[in-house]
DNA sequence: GATGTGTAGCTCTTGGTC
DNA sequence: GACCAAGAGCTACACATC
């Protein structure tokens, strides 16, 4: 309430032209799951900014309704197989792999002798942990969080009750332009 | 079918039709058959459905029985165990396999139940009903841990999932048995299968129980509690860890380890101490205090929205059912006089039982009486009352300003008078709703101010009540001068009143302040700082910085006199007129100059607009320039903190600060280095670069070298991570555009030696994508970069590999793959905010960015690398809208690598596929072209000279000729082409005449690489030379560090290394570079001359910018020297 | 080790009972 | 109004596959 140097005081040139409040946010929303940097990071989607420009929207919908068809389709596709399964059920014997995948198992069949694979000497194969996997001197446990937030980050360190005045100068611009492709 | 040659005695084979072989065991053999058919039958129906199970059990019980009868009960474990057999096969998913285990469960439960029954009626546990229900659970027991290491994790997950829920079901095992057992689940704690696991987990908490109960178990249970702990902090798999948490047995050596939880790195596991553990805690108070403010801290402010909710509905329903909603109990438990915790907790309470706000009221008569809880509740029920506008609770539980000021008085005596801590932390719960308090009652608001400026006079109070009581004149000040001339008015009044009492000589000041004036006048017919500086011999200068403490300290000394000095020259126009310049003393107590420092922060920090100059520079003449200059640190610091402050609100004195705020950063101890960097950044924030470069201003390439200096250092983690968080917000908002800073910020980042700055790492994780996706010019300058990142970073990365630099560990970085990753996705221009689907495609910056990397290729040394990059070619998008020479040039190279580089299949099938994506591209994109231009007519012509444009330049390129054409890639930053990029603007009138020079040695460096051989010294020492002759071109013009260029030049090139480690320099040099190249390095950065002069700006560059290790990333070849 | 699919563990809603 | 149960929908994690 008590803050003279708001973001709106600032000129309308570059980075402070795109920076408003709900650029911001779209920073948080999107960085919240990569705080704890680097060695944690990973590839995300990232939500597009709500710019309520019609275009955007209607991608993001026409996007989403057609991976949604696909998906549907998919699904579909997967039950009928399922179901046509189910049909064949327990009298079609699956020789293939031992593992059980039936609606149901015939107890009456002894046809194939389980205990062939149960009992099967476990060979040269690794059952185990690898020994560096049992113990982790993080514990898995987060870090201090020092939740940085485009909120943080754009107020001044020694009076936080002041956000930073984006004064970008014509010539600062033009300075970052500067070696810079521009597209 | 059925095979014959099966005779193994344990696996007796039935076929459907039973009676067909095996004569002579005709009668055996149908009861034999019998037996399996029944229990067949049962198994059959009960996989289906859970219906039926009670009944399934009676059956199967029946069944058994008659099989006893019969002599037959082996027979019938037998074929129990090769029914389960073929349960040990159904996949884990598949709820049939549950259900059988259920079952199996059910009917052991149900046995034993009869057995316990017919022990009890015998008397004994060795009848024949325990010795069969014995030796079946033997049977089938040892039965399935046949199973228990078979290779098949499927069979694995069952077999412990029997055992644990059999264990689960039976309250007696044979001691045999249960250290096979033991054995067996001990072994499979640590199966390589997540789901394994977590059965032998529920297996072990069977084996804690009995603790008390039998002492000879008391090993096994240790045992099991110390696995479950270890599983609980070392297992990767979080579901495992969940498991142990859940299942561990709780008591005061577990409890921590369970609640340390609330940390786990899984969101489930965190959100399960709330709405699992902690609601199962009959009272919280049991929790040790420390612990359970963390847990409440945490949770309050986890990331995820579900941890937060999990905690405060355990707040909001379960706290404060279990005190039957009295919240009065509840803060009673909280220990609200001591817990960081209960204000948080209250707030909760009001947001999620909207109920208990309607039943608090406070009636007249509890005020004269209130109890830390009730004063406490009354703080936190106004602020949320505030917060939520609930104007009419307010209007009926508080009263009028006058009134409350009374009552505060009455506190206040008891407090300030009687020295009651319980009026203490009344008055401070009081003082905190005075802050915020109505005043439009006039008496009630001048009540109030004479309450307080009398506090604030007479009373040493806490920083906390200091700050409340300052933020309390404010709300009182008619406007912002009132409360700040109250403010200094109370400040002033403490001093004279100390002075009064202080009988101070004041003659010995007196001659002293004279002396300091003659030396200001001095300054200020120099007008320039930095000599007046130099003469006092401290040059920011990494020598004298290694240099032992005292004379870094004298030397800190005599830059705080200087600027002194200085501050009285400068603000001796307003001086004159000033009474108490007399009282410049520095003999004021310690305690009453932090106490008014203190009073002047709190104010400063909440002033919005200056006062009059005469107020402004009596503060800072009278109090805070003698704390600047005081001995002790911690005044010393709130001295410059206040500075900053005044700085903030007047630029000229940010302009005439700057020097002693770098001087503090250079000079200082930690945490005046930080307060320091946080001001100048601050100052930078606010006012742009309009605070240096200029007539008596500091110099910025100093400024530069500061944080360059500050970013390097790992011994100082605070001050690093304030210079890389305030190195990206001036970033952020275009006040520091230089490539090279920008670069080491990046490399900073991804440094090794960082890898434990928790702080660090945060702030760029969140500045950085901040940074890039903020504006397209932003992450057009991450893409100019991030090549040569990469490169840096990948041989760093190859050496510590190999061993040769043994300085960290192998897993102390992160992967090249993973770095090649993070800088593809920073320069993904879809991620850049406001920017159009349209904008987006067309953007070029992942292309730059693959461009400058194909180009650098075979600079690559790591064939592992190489292969990486070549494998990661797909993740950089292409579309038919970008570049169209910039694509063509990109083919050309991987074209160039097909060729010539011996690769494997796998990148072979990469670039193919990137390739034909690109080749794809490309002729959409000229068709497209074609077909606007035909569209179009008017646009034609530009598009045709565009394109034409375009096309000369790339074969420019493609001849790796650096033709001095000012052609840009888009016509719009045409009109920068000529605008030197340098700080200090004397320079750039050498533009014209060093981009000559500079393009002819930029031909000459073309043509050594055309040779093929790349003399990486010769360049260097070039870069030297240039810098040289551009630095004796700005001579003349004050630089902060003429004496190091100086020195340096007498000493005649100390040699590379050394050059290296002085970081300093480089940013000079650097700089002046650029300035020289810049403006072809736009035209022709697409090309391979754009190497060279990457390559040759790398070396100086960085020189510092993760130590040592980094130097050997450096193209420069450095050997000699070491 | 990157990929897509499947699933656990929620959360929220609806509808019903006490 | 409290409570539960069933059902839909969501997301991070687990699993499977190559």
């Amino acid at each position: 309430s008590d803050i003279t140097n708001t973001m709106s005081v600032i000129s309308d040139e570059g980075i402070s032209a795109v920076l408003d409040m709900d650029a911001l946010s779209y920073f948080d929303d999107n960085l919240k799951k990569s705080w704890r940097g680097r060695d944690h990071w990973k590839v995300t989607n990232w939500k597009k900014f709500n710019t309520n420009t019609s275009n955007d929207n209607n991608n993001t919908t026409a996007d989403a309704s057609t991976t949604a068809a696909a998906a549907a389709t998919t699904t579909t596709t997967t039950t009928t197989t399922t179901n046509n399964n189910n049909v064949g059920d327990h009298s079609d014997d699956d020789n293939s792999s031992p593992i059980i995948d039936k609606k149901q198992i015939d107890f009456f069949d002894f046809s194939t002798n389980p205990e062939d694979i149960i009992f099967e000497s476990r060979k040269k194969s690794r059952i185990d942990m690898p020994l560096k996997d049992r113990e982790n001197e993080t514990h898995y446990l987060l870090p201090n969080d020092f939740h940085f937030t485009a909120d943080k980050i754009t107020r001044l360190f020694i009076k936080p009750t002041v956000r930073m005045a984006f004064i970008s100068k014509r010539e600062n611009l033009k300075k970052l332009s500067k070696g810079g492709y521009k597209s | 079918m059925m095979s014959s040659n099966d005779n193994s005695s344990s696996s007796v084979i039935n076929q459907d039709i039973p009676s067909s072989s095996q004569e002579g065991y005709l009668t055996e053999n149908t009861i034999d058959q019998q037996i399996f058919r029944s229990i067949a039958d049962v198994f059959q129906k009960a996989q289906l459905t859970y219906a039926g199970h009670r009944k399934h059990v009676a059956i199967l019980r029946k069944i058994q029985m008659k099989a006893y009868q019969q002599n037959y009960d082996e027979i019938f474990n037998l074929w129990f165990c090769k029914m389960i057999s073929k349960v040990l096969l159904i996949k884990k998913t598949d709820p049939l396999g549950d259900r059988i285990v259920r079952l199996v469960a059910g009917f052991i439960a149900s046995w034993e139940k009869h057995v316990i029954k017919v022990n009890e009626e015998l008397g004994n546990d060795t009848n024949d009903e325990a010795l069969g229900f014995s030796k079946f659970l033997n049977t089938f027991m040892r039965y399935i841990l046949r199973a228990i290491e078979c290779k098949n994790k499927i069979i694995r997950y069952r077999v412990t999932q029997f055992i644990a829920i059999i264990m689960d079901n039976i309250t007696e095992i044979d001691e045999e048995l249960f250290d096979i057992l033991s054995w067996s689940i001990s072994k499979r704690v640590t199966d390589k299968e997540p789901s394994v696991r977590i059965q032998a987990i529920f297996c072990m908490t069977k084996f804690q129980n009995d603790e008390e109960v039998d002492n000879s178990d008391n090993d096994s249970d240790i045992n099991a509690i110390k696995t479950l702990i270890k599983i609980l902090r070392n297992d990767p798999a979080p579901e495992v860890r969940r498991a142990s948490m859940l299942n561990l047995i709780q008591n005061n050596d577990t409890v921590p380890f369970i609640l340390e939880r609330i940390r786990d790195v899984n969101v489930i596991n965190r959100r399960l101490i709330f709405s699992r553990v902690l609601k199962n805690f009959d009272d919280f108070t049991m929790i040790n205090r420390n612990i359970l403010e963390k847990l409440i801290t945490w949770g309050m402010e986890d990331r995820e929205e579900s941890v937060r909710r999990a905690c405060s509905n355990l707040i909001s329903h379960h706290w404060l059912n279990k005190v039957n909603g009295d919240i009065m109990k509840l803060l009673k438990k909280l220990n609200v006089t001591k817990s960081s915790i209960a204000n948080k907790v209250l707030m909760t309470l009001f947001r999620n039982r909207h109920d208990i706000i309607e039943k608090i009221t406070f009636p007249k008569e509890v005020w004269q009486n209130l109890t830390p809880e009730v004063s406490f509740l009354l703080k936190v029920f106004y602020q949320y009352c505030l917060e939520n506008d609930l104007q009419s609770v307010i209007e009926d539980n508080f009263f009028e300003s006058a009134e409350l000021a009374t009552i505060i008085k009455l506190y206040a005596n008891g407090a300030f008078e009687e020295k009651n801590e319980e009026d203490l932390f009344i008055f401070q719960q009081l003082l905190d709703v005075a802050s915020k308090y109505d005043y439009s009652d006039e008496i009630g608001r001048r009540d109030m101010l004479n309450l307080v400026r009398n506090i604030l006079f007479t009373q040493i109070l806490d920083q906390q009540t200091t700050k409340l009581s300052i933020n309390t004149l404010k709300k009182l000040a008619i406007n912002e001068k009132d409360f700040i001339a109250i403010t200094i008015d109370i400040i002033q009044d403490i001093r004279d009143e100390q002075i009064e009492n202080g009988e101070i000589s004041n003659t010995d000041n007196l001659s002293e302040v004279e002396e300091l004036e003659e030396n200001g006048k001095d300054n200020k017919t120099d007008t320039n700082i930095k000599n007046s500086l130099n003469k006092n011999g401290i040059i920011g200068d990494d020598v004298k910085e290694t240099e032992d403490d005292s004379v870094a300290i004298e030397s800190f000394a005599s830059a705080v006199d200087g600027y002194v000095n200085q501050s009285l020259a400068n603000s001796s126009r307003i001086s004159e007129s000033n009474v108490s310049q007399s009282l410049i003393v520095d003999d004021l107590d310690e305690t009453t100059l932090v106490r008014c420092l203190n009073m002047s922060r709190y104010m400063l920090e909440i002033v919005e607009e200056p006062a009059d100059s005469i107020t402004m520079s009596s503060l800072i003449d009278t109090l805070i320039t003698p704390a600047v200059r005081n001995t002790d640190p911690d005044i010393r610091n709130l001295g410059i903190r206040n500075l900053g402050l005044c700085c903030l609100l007047d630029i000229e004195l940010a302009t005439e600060n700057m020097y002693i705020l770098g001087m503090c950063v250079s000079k200082g101890n930690p945490t005046l280095k930080k307060i320091a960097l946080e001001v100048i950044v601050d100052i930078f924030s606010l006012y742009g670069t309009k605070i240096v470069d200029g007539e008596g201003k500091v110099d910025s390439l100093s400024i530069h070298k500061i944080f360059y200096r500050v970013l390097k250092n790992a011994d100082h983690p605070e001050c690093q991570s304030v210079a890389a968080e305030g190195l990206c917000k001036l970033f952020l908002c275009d006040t520091f555009v230089d490539d090279d800073l920008f670069e080491t910020l990046i490399l900073s980042y991804f440094s090794p030696a960082n890898q434990d700055n928790e702080l660090l790492i945060q702030a760029f994780a969140f500045c950085l994508p901040v940074y890039c996706y903020s504006h397209i010019q932003h992450q057009e300058k991450m893409a100019k970069i991030a090549a040569d990142v990469l490169f840096r970073l990948s041989m760093l990365w190859s050496d510590i590999q190999s061993g040769e630099d043994s300085s960290y560990s192998n897993d102390s970085m992160l992967k090249p793959s993973k770095i090649l990753q993070q800088l593809v996705d920073w320069v993904d221009p879809f991620r850049v905010v406001k920017l159009s689907e349209e904008d987006a495609l067309r953007s070029n910056t992942q292309l730059e960015f693959l461009h400058v990397l194909l180009q650098i290729f075979e600079r690559f040394e790591n064939k592992n690398v190489k292969k990486m990059i070549l494998t990661s070619l797909n993740r950089f998008k292409v579309c038919k809208e970008k570049d169209l020479k910039l694509m063509m040039n990109i083919r050309e190279s991987l074209e160039d690598i097909l060729e010539n580089d011996p690769i494997d299949k796998v990148c072979i099938n990469s670039m193919n596929k990137f390739l034909t994506d690109l080749s794809k591209c490309i002729e959409e994109n000229d068709q497209s072209v074609e077909n606007s231009s035909h569209t179009n007519e008017e646009e034609e012509e530009d598009e045709e000279e565009h394109e034409q444009e375009k096309k000369e330049e790339y074969s420019n390129l493609q001849e790796e000729q650096t033709t001095a054409t000012n052609k840009e890639f888009n016509n719009n930053i045409k009109d920068n082409a000529n605008i030197s990029f340098i700080m200090n603007s004397k320079i750039s009138d050498l533009g014209g005449v060093g981009e000559e020079k500079e393009k002819e040695k930029e031909k000459e460096k073309e043509k050594e690489k055309e040779k093929g051989k790349f003399d990486d010294d010769l360049i260097s020492t070039k870069g030297i030379k240039r810098r040289r002759e551009s630095n004796s071109d700005s001579e003349g013009e004050e630089h902060f560090d003429d004496a190091i260029d100086k020195k340096e030049d007498n000493s005649e090139n100390k040699g590379l290394v050394n050059q290296k480690l002085e970081g300093s320099d480089s940013v000079d040099f650097r700089i002046n570079d650029i300035a020289l190249s810049t403006t072809d390095y736009n035209a022709t950065t697409p090309s391979g001359s754009n190497l060279n002069h990457q390559k040759k700006n790398v070396s100086f560059a960085f020189p510092d910018v993760s130590s040592d290790e980094l130097s050997s990333v450096s193209y420069v070849d450095n050997n000699d020297e070491n």
